[in-house]
DNA sequence: ATGGTTTTTACTGCGTC
DNA sequence: GACGCGGTAAAAACCAT
């Protein structure tokens, strides 16, 4: 099963994603209660009806490693996160307990000596336990976050900057109070932007689990308490996928960031949208080198309006006027 | 909660192909 | 006449306080 998870292609989670399907597993069946059709729902687990929404089996799958070690110390990492091969366990993952009277099985009372041993013994488990729930926490979380970067096309480094982000977050406390989807989310969100492929927040809002605003708000206080210090989003950043989506050329693409940090000087980017500056710086561009395109094209693609795409685009070529000005005034005169 | 800013929505008229 | 574009007003969203 992991073997055939890992070795998925983005193009392949994304035509499912697409499709809608999310059977990973392969296997069909009918609910018990409805007759409905079963499906898999990897992050949980779970095997749920689709109509009536009852839970069928749960737990019934994804026993294998999340992810792929490709060094070992990936390796180690990787197998702090959860104990997968469930077999090899005693209780198969099952939590255990031992009773907190001291007596045997058939009620005696037992020797002082035998109460110590029982007392380490249960220390131990309760360690035990603690531990194994932070693993399913994490486990389900990097399952979210594979999943939604593959939804939107983000690297393998992205998920690694992803879970590390988030086993920070688990470490320090962070999660209490909040949701696991909200916090895998923004996790997610800060590592493409470290990464220097950022998304949009909206672009996660048809693929996270939660609302927009709950991994908004997640992804802030993330940042706050883990000083990540993310500098806000540069809207160059967004312009090779822009540009790819819209099948522009590389020329296009250097007119824009031109534009981009014409603007940048004057200082008349900061706290407008990074996605309708590019949007906009595309548009621009796009008359500068006669190539055909549409507001409406490029306001789609990067999803932002029309009417900010206008606003921006004449901003930007405002910046670039002056620019040019400012360098002719420079070579002397005005 | 509030107020200021930005973005979106919806609608308009204009020019061009 | 459809289309791309520009402008505008009002509503919504966002953010800091």
């Amino acid at each position: 099963m992991s073997g055939t998870n890992s070795v998925r292609t983005v193009s392949e989670h994304r035509a499912s994603e697409r499709s809608g399907e999310n059977e990973r597993s392969g296997r069909v069946e009918t609910c018990p209660e409805c007759g409905g059709t079963v499906t898999t729902d990897d992050g949980r687990g779970e095997r749920v009806c689709e109509q009536c929404g009852v839970v069928v089996e749960s737990d019934a799958i994804d026993h294998g490693p999340e992810w792929r070690a490709f060094t070992p110390s990936e390796k180690d990492e990787r197998s702090r996160v959860g104990s997968p091969t469930t077999k090899l366990l005693h209780d198969e993952g099952l939590s255990t307990s031992i009773g907190w009277a001291d007596k045997d099985a058939s009620g005696r009372t037992l020797s002082s000596s035998q109460r110590e041993k029982m007392s380490r013994l249960r220390v131990w488990d309760e360690r035990f336990r603690a531990t194994d729930s932070r693993d399913r926490n994490l486990k389900q979380a990097l399952g979210e976050i594979d999943r939604m970067a593959s939804a939107l096309g983000l690297p393998e480094n992205v998920r690694e900057t992803a879970s590390v982000i988030y086993r920070r977050a688990l470490d320090e406390d962070l999660l209490p109070g909040r949701s696991i989807e909200g916090m895998a989310t923004a996790s997610l969100y800060a590592a493409a932007r470290q990464a220097g492929t950022p998304r949009s927040l909206d672009e996660f809002e048809p693929i996270s689990r939660v609302r927009r605003q709950k991994y908004a708000r997640a992804y802030r206080y993330l940042a706050r308490q883990l000083e990540l210090g993310i500098a806000p989003a540069d809207p160059a950043e967004y312009l090779p996928r822009f540009v790819s989506e819209l099948e522009l050329s590389d020329d296009l693409e250097r007119q824009a960031r031109e534009l981009l940090s014409a603007v940048k000087e004057t200082g008349g980017h900061s706290g407008k949208n990074p996605t309708g500056l590019a949007a906009g710086a595309i548009y621009a561009a796009g008359l500068l080198t006669g190539d055909r395109i549409t507001q409406q094209e490029v306001a789609e693609t990067a999803d932002v309006s029309e009417v900010t795409i206008r606003d921006r685009y004449s901003e930007l070529l405002e910046a670039l006027e002056g620019d040019q000005i400012d360098a002719r005034s420079e070579r002397g005169g005005n």
